[in-house]
Formats: C-alpha cells, structure tokens, sequence
DNA sequence: CCATGAAATCCCATGTTATCCCATATTGGG
DNA sequence: CCCAATATGGGATAACATGGGATTTCATGG
C-alpha cells in the first residue's frame, strides 16, 4: 500500500529516488521498477506496480472489446506509461516529457494513495490540496456510511 | 505486458526494430517474433505474440462452429495474420501490403495496449489520440466502479 | 529434374543513450 | 554518539536502434 507523502530532488539526468517503501510495494520480483502515466486529470503523474497495471487491465477486459471508452482509457493509461526500472540506488530515470507533463523543476513530491500513487511539482500540489482537509470533512459520511453498508468488513 | 508508445524507422527494407521491451514480452523461446495483422476497426495493424493468438482462438471456439460472426472474426484476424519472426537485432521485416494498409511512410509506432499493440503511422496515431484525454476523463468512473464491484481486493 | 531470380534471412559494424557501478552525504533509530 | 539505510552525484559500460552487404531459401519456368 502506497501511504505518505515525500518530496525527492530530481537531478540533471533526470533521476529521482523512489521513496523507499514505495520500492517495497512493488517489489514482487518480477520486475523491479515501477510504470508512470501522465494523468488525463490534471498536471501530474500517475504510477504503481505491474500489479495495479494487471488490476487495470483485468477490469478493461470486463468492457466490449473495440467500446469507445474503454479504448480511451487503455490508450490513456498504458499507450502513454512508461516502465522504469529502479538502479542500484532505487532511483528511476524520469523521462523528459514526463517531467515537463507535471512541471518538475529539480524535485518530485511523491503522494501514496493506496493502490497507486501520484508524482507532483511540490507547488502544483501545495495548491491542489489547500482545501483538502475542509472537503475530506464535508464528505467524511461517504466513508463512514459505505463501512455501514458492508457491515461485515471487520478490522484488518 | 506491451506499454508504451514507441517511433521507431522503417528502413528501405521494410525492416523495423521492434521495440526491446515488447520483445521481452513475447520472448517465451517457442518463437522469437511477433505476429501482426491489418485491423478491422481502423488504419492500423495489430499484433502480439503466439500467446495472444492463442487466446484469441480459445475464445473463438466457445463459439458455434460455423457461426458467422465467429468465422468473420478468425478470418480477419488468423487468415490475415503474418508471423514474423525477429533479426538478430531485434527487427522484424514488414511485409509491403502491412506496411500499405497502416500507411506507414519511413517510421512506425508502436502502441503498447496490456495484451496486445498496434503499430501506427505517427501522422495517424497523433491524429486519432487528440481528444483520447478528455473522453478517458469522461469514462474513469468505469474503472473505478469496478474495483468497487469486486469488493475483495484487499491492501498488501 | 535442374537452373535462375527474387526475397527472406543472416551477419557485421557503428553511434547514441540508457543502464550500471562507485562514492559520498544525510538522516533516523538504537 | 554510532551505524545502517537512504538519498544524491558523477563517470563508465552495455544495450539498443540503425544501416549495409552476403548468403540461403523458395518459387517458378523450362
């Protein structure tokens, strides 16, 4: 589970250090790395492991082969990710247009979401959640009343 | 997994190199290649490796025998399929009438989709994504909604 | 059956850049 | 305070994409 959020420098090649717990979500051992896409919901990026690419893609396959949508969606997501292998540092190279997509200027605020995360510009994010809090209380009954809902969902 | 999305030359050979990653995904050393075929659906060719093929005739034969659509669809995709097999650098040789049927002029792109790609003149491709942002933005709820329905997901 | 020509396949070489390797600085926990 | 883990920076090497030529294979015609 991606969770925390942290801000790494992103060097003249381009490197930047993958928090590393982030590492440890994804390393299954298969491939060890992580896949960015430039999110189609904003100036930033969206990233998880092999994993939440075969979670995507499982649920793609549950839609009509050639539908509109759904073809949006897998070009959105896995026509325009990147797969970046860690080095020995476990650090990944961010590809140049990636970096400009979400505005990267020397450093990458990683945000953990659970499933996946998120790459931001430090400012960019600063801004984006300035309100986070107050909108999280407005809808704090969304998550207490699906809990209700699945009644039988016990602490993990 | 194919990701990605690739440019790479034709050369006045018709070969191109097929992008190393994608390589790696069919390389289950039974045959070191790709097989394409011109889709139906658009200008472009689609492809994968034997994998793929096999899966796609294990769904065809849940079908009737001699049900129309099941026969349109392995025509179209196995009788017009060609198996091409990789150079020592990793580039397969286009056949001219592929290369014609996707329009390609010098180079290729190559669209990792999850199971399967396509391969793309730039020109076509850059003109047939321009809105694929806004409409993934307008489906999202389709891949979220799912992961909802299948409520057993758990966090690692 | 044999000869020929065209196409497919194989082999080699080169330049660029992605990846690998090493070292140092910083930070957090015992 | 010390040590281990993590983040950071620089240089070297290997892999990948590209181009050209040689050899082998296959199809066709006599």
């Amino acid at each position: 589970m991606f969770l925390s959020t942290t801000t790494n420098n992103l060097d003249a090649k381009g490197r930047v250090s993958v928090p590393s717990d982030f590492r440890a979500v994804v390393g299954d051992g298969a491939f060890d790395g992580i896949v960015l896409w430039p999110s189609f919901d904003g100036d930033y990026l969206e990233g998880g492991g092999l994993a939440l690419m075969q979670e995507y893609l499982d649920s793609l396959e549950t839609m009509d082969h050639y539908d509109e949508g759904r073809m949006a969606l897998q070009r959105a997501i896995f026509a325009e990710s990147r797969k970046l292998s860690f080095d020995s540092g476990g650090r990944v190279t961010l590809p140049k247009d990636l970096a400009e997509y979400a505005g990267l200027n020397g450093r990458a605020t990683f945000v953990g979401l659970g499933r996946r995360f998120e790459i931001w510009s430090p400012e960019s994010y600063e801004s984006h959640i300035g309100d986070v809090r107050r909108l999280a209380r407005e809808n704090r009954n969304r998550l207490i009343s699906l809990r209700r809902r699945n009644g039988s969902e016990g602490a993990r």
